[in-house]
DNA sequence: ATTGATAATAGAAACGTTTCCAGAATAATC
DNA sequence: GATTATTCTGGAAACGTTTCTATTATCAAT
């Protein structure tokens, strides 16, 4: 009674065929114009809409990308994802959301349901470059994929950013205020992000002849918690540190709650340095001196890359694109006093 | 040749019917053991796996959730995200993230959209109770819907949080403190949280006995831009007032930005008072004074709601279910020194 | 008017699954 | 071992669209 219309019930009442309606929607200068008019009357009066179920399984397509992240509370990746789903929006392809916070077997399992006719591609940042089982499934890619932020040793297009440098010139800018006890915290080495960042942080050292505080590295994850721990324990070290890069974002959160928590003052006590622009890291008492990346261009980045194999260039050799970052500088750094 | 393989492959490959493959999936209890692993041998050296599109097609669903909402890089949105992904996705629903920037023909076509065979289920916080493009949509609605924090006077399920009560809270919390001057800043009368803030405001300075402060109180958006606006004509007041509330976690942001911009000091020169949990909140210098709600249960009920829908129960009445707040004390109100 | 060329339409097949029904195989009972 | 009751299975229809092929309608030119 109250089901919706088909296009079977298009074609009646205007009184031509199913193919007819079909081509009036889809190809409208292929019909006569008395035609279309008979059919957009029906239309209209049915109150007919295509039921996407159907188009799907015909186009074999959705019209529908899978974003698959470990947390959307990341205030980083929620941009990212307004990015991304702004272009792709435009070229009218819906996103599903998935975040697996940080569970492999959710990544897993994400993954394995986007390939198998739920979308038409992806873009992610997994957990784990190394974990067999995305990994396998990395392998055997059957849509269109972009890693964002990841580097995999596979034929997949992927988005980076150039973290070395940043961490390189946010060091240098730590080493020339005259500290030398500078802490790092960062993901750890099975992520890109951890292997660049502690790279640059080292490299900073080298290039000024000076040696590296290898008790103050303290790479294993991007996560609130780590951040806290580590800055914590930094914090009460006999020796503390005068500077800690808090080098990823959540981290950063981390590292304030320790200081708060602490009674340390920024940038009295400590210098800090954060990582991407966030509702903290500007209003933190005041705005915090940043290692910031385009995260629209990035994501807008991703997109294209994305549309570009969905638009038919489906083999063409897979692309790398990396984006610098930048020092923004705040108030949360202190040349260190002469002794 | 590198097709995926279909029902019929793997039916050609056991020497069964595709009924008994798809019988062998979807109720193996009805298939005799050893044809089970006949199947079960041909669908794993096929790797088949079902083609969503097609069952979507077939049983006319599409385990797919739409969550509409203005911008998930507000972060109590994103938890909310979290809350109801959790809970849909143990029931094998996905969900399709729908941030509409806060424009009303964006808001319209993710509504039309879900509704014809993208989705099973609507979960939203449309932007304005008005908006006759919404409106009419949802009156016409096909799919089971929840609404977040709205009210409309139709027959759709809805979460709400009982903003009064905790606005009336936070008011008198201030009012005993001495404040007389406290702004309030949120949302237009045209959304349910905007009314019943300031319905609360206000009442509390009633069963006070004292007069309304009308000229401090802000109602008109949500978003940072007009608390940073509004908190900065109030700041630069000539009787400026004791105390703001930033009734809206984005507002708070705005007011933060406001107050940074001014060099005013909290609590030292204002007091303040927030809204929902958020990095920002809980950091500020030190803790804000919080209008908190419980965000994961909100989803988490939203989720339920809905789920009972899906599950057959699809005509019963529609129901309200309002979650009260909780007043979370921080530091960051004084009492107002005696003159 | 007739023809030929072109444009528009009807009709059916196809997409990959689920589900229904009838019929075949198996098990249970005597 | 025959008969009945029960369990399994094969085959086909159906879901709503798109797209292909064949046919019909239209138009221009003679």
């Amino acid at each position: 009674m109250d089901k919706p219309a088909t296009i079977r019930d298009v074609a009646r009442v205007s009184g031509v065929s199913v193919g007819t309606v079909s081509r009036s929607l889809n190809a409208p200068e292929t019909v006569r114009p008395a035609t279309l008019a008979k059919v957009r009357a029906a239309i209209q009066s049915l109150g007919f809409q295509p039921d996407s179920r159907a188009q799907n399984m015909r186009r074999r397509n959705t019209m529908t990308v899978g974003f698959v992240i470990d947390d959307i509370a990341n205030p980083w990746h929620a941009s990212c994802f307004k990015a991304v789903d702004a272009e792709m929006r435009q070229r009218g392809y819906s996103l599903y959301l998935m975040s697996t916070q940080g569970r492999a077997s959710e990544e897993a399992a994400a993954i394995d349901m986007l390939q198998h006719g739920r979308a038409d591609g992806m873009i992610m940042t997994i957990n784990n470059e190394q974990d067999p089982r995305t990994i396998k499934r990395l392998k055997e890619l059957r849509i269109p994929s972009v890693l964002l932020d990841r580097d995999i040793p596979l034929e997949i297009d992927a988005v980076l950013t150039e973290h070395a440098t940043g961490l390189r010139q946010a060091t240098s800018y730590l080493l020339e205020l005259g500290h030398r006890r500078i802490a790092i915290i960062t993901a750890g080495s099975d992520i890109r992000p951890g292997r660049e960042r502690v790279r640059g942080f080292v490299e900073a050292f080298q290039r000024a002849g000076l040696p590296v505080p290898e008790d103050l590295i303290r790479s294993q994850s991007l996560s609130v918690d780590f951040g806290f721990r580590e800055a914590t324990a930094l914090l009460q070290m006999p020796q503390r540190p005068t500077a800690i890069i808090a080098a990823g974002n959540r981290i950063l959160v981390g590292v304030l709650r320790a200081i708060q928590q602490q009674g340390v003052s920024v940038p009295g006590d400590i210098s800090l340095i954060g990582c991407d622009r966030s509702d903290v890291a500007l209003l933190y008492p005041g705005p915090i001196t940043l290692i910031d990346r385009p995260v629209e261009e990035i994501g807008r980045t991703a997109a294209q890359l994305l549309l570009e194999r969905l638009g038919g260039q489906a083999d063409r050799p897979a692309q790398r694109i990396a984006f610098p970052t930048h020092l923004i500088l705040g108030g949360s750094c202190l040349p260190v006093p002469k002794p």
